[in-house]
DNA sequence: AATGAATGAGAGTTCATTCAT
DNA sequence: AATGAATGAACTCTCATTCAT
């Protein structure tokens, strides 16, 4: 469920028409049934994509009625938006977490593809809807998923480069094109574990540090 | 360009009237504009995503009128099957001429990234409609499209196996797991590639190719 | 302003509930309230006429919620009908005032153009809502302002029948005719006042009582 | 019916998503039915107003489909541009053939109410629905309306300024306030017109000429 | 006295699809 | 071989209205 993590940011929440009149939003019915607007939105735009998805078909996973849903979002493409902010900004701030702590280089490795994974493998389909449908938003609306995205990047890259100057990985890499390998890998791996239940989390993260530390050479 | 490749297979290709079967179908003006058909509806597909993707946009690039397109696919989804069948029969027998000759397993390896990538690079939109949208059809209509994957993934599979064999790369590798994700990785330069023309394509097949076969331990 | 004149009708309020007729009605809050409610809904039908206008906009201008708005009027109909009748009795009343007494032929023409006129530079959204969007209710609710119509339209023309017989203005004039008229051309330039508010008030009464008055000709 | 002023306007009428291969579009099916589909909304328009018709209402008056409507229209708002342009552009030129044409004043005068009110009478929905509607129109829309509109108002103007030059109208008059009072008399008798299909036009028409030159004094 | 939340009906608009020509 | 014209179903979005609190 994404629904702890995206309460954890529940203070930043918007209201509807005009502010609530408690300071702390986050505990408002509304802020709670946004939260459940966000998980209904992320779920369907995860299964049919965001033009495939319909109004009606998110309104139904929150067991409303499809007008009420613009209680909730202003518009379908303030949903994806929502889905893709909340999800995204999730998976970053736990991205600082990993890379805030000082640590040998493998175990970051480790714990950042952990992460990665496990985002997918707790059904947080707004992680997938960000990384499958953020481009079907304009371009304005996407500002702040791309300062998101650099940073994140940049960390998995300083990260990589912390490795280098530790002597444990090779200083013929280029940090650049690795980080983006890794995303690459890491999100279809991720794309698997949610259509694939029988699939073993923990056996697939080790596989997935595994190759990408040793490649496949003897 | 895709046309070359697809031509080849144009002998098959269905005519829209039995009529027309007297001449060799490859030749016929049907089975040249048929291909054009598929590459407009690869093309917009690709760009919109087949959900978000019009009748008209497809008619747009091809030059003709909306309902002019009926004329070479019975309905959307067989324009969206067509263009992922013919994109992926392509790219799988590249594959199969790869894995036919006898060479080293690092050769081989070279020689698959650079086919996958290339084919991207192309602006190869059918693969990338192929990757991105086939789940969008019915599953009935997939059929045809998992047989190839599996075929696919197990000519990689082999070619695993093979470095296996030859002692190339490691014992304790899981070839099952590592052919996904190679193709996860590739599939994700890919979309780079045709995003970003200035993406030099050998250098991404080279460090694509070295980070799966030397990893980034040093 | 209109509060003045419509408070002074006030007493014949409806009151939500029987429990406040305890009191005079007029001073309650209650009313107080339902008169900035009909100011609110005149101004807003005005701009955007009846059914351009919503209930959210109503809403706003009073500072309320848009469900609140149903304490004061049981249907959007309902306030329509409310606005076109206060700011049309308003309106007779003080033409009633004029034809009572006695004065001679142009000097009431003047005064009747005065406070035609006059009631729109105050901004009298109430008249122009009557004029222009009074059509848009159904007829069972039209029949309070087609007496008050018929009314105000006999007095105007015995106003002129008053000239007529005072030799003031010619005998062959239709005065049914120039009623209608009259009215016509004031609705008109009210309209041009409450959009232009640097058109001087004084001025176009004038001219308009000299064009009625005497015509063009030399 | 206003179709034969329309039709005459007819070779500039735009065609739908291309040209059209005949260089005359006035004959076409298109273009026939797009007349249809003007007058429908134009008399929609005008017996609902903008707002409170629907496309549903002008496709039935039409007799197709309420989603064929926009075969002919590319929005609602379009059909409102459409009708108010039309209608009005046909009346100014036929104003402008009025005040070409060397005339004394009086005739000239009797000419403009003429045209005026028989517009109206002719059922030219078109007519009223420009004077009432147009400014449920967004600004940028309006721009050719204006244009219209001012050469309407000159050439009015021009046509009394003649009069004072021949002296046969006072020279004390406001030519500017004359005419906006002309147009704002004759569009309300304009609409009693429409209203009621009993009113003697030619009735009417002298006694607004009679009453526009001499007034009512005696 | 007022509001948050929801609803249901309908609006405008889009679009895949059909078919006579 | 292609098109103009139309359709019908679906979709997003709006809005008057209701009602428990």
């Amino acid at each position: 469920m994404m629904h702890l993590a995206i309460m954890r940011r529940m203070s930043s929440i918007d209201t509807p028409f005009e502010l609530h009149s408690t300071s702390t939003a986050a505990g408002t019915k509304y802020a709670r049934k946004k939260v459940a607007a966000i998980a209904a939105a992320a779920q369907v735009f995860a299964e049919k994509g965001f033009h495939g998805a319909t109004t009606q078909d998110i309104a139904t996973v929150m067991g409303i009625k499809q007008g009420s849903l613009y209680y909730y979002f202003k518009s379908k493409e303030q949903a994806l938006q929502d889905v893709c902010e909340y999800g995204f900004e999730n998976y970053v701030q736990q991205m600082e977490k990993i890379c805030g702590k000082a640590q040998p280089f493998e175990a970051k490795m480790q714990m950042i593809i952990t992460s990665h994974l496990t985002t997918y493998r707790q059904k947080n389909n707004a992680m997938k809807v960000h990384n499958d449908q953020r481009l079907y938003l304009p371009k304005e609306r996407r500002q702040h998923l791309k300062e998101l995205g650099t940073r994140y990047r940049q960390m998995l890259e300083n990260t990589l480069q912390e490795g280098v100057q530790q002597r444990t990985i090779r200083a013929d890499i280029d940090t650049h094109f690795v980080a983006y390998s890794i995303i690459g890998m890491c999100n279809s791996w991720g794309a698997y574990l949610v259509r694939d239940e029988s699939l073993d989390l923990f056996d697939t993260i080790q596989q997935c540090a595994d190759l990408v530390l040793r490649g496949v050479l003897n």
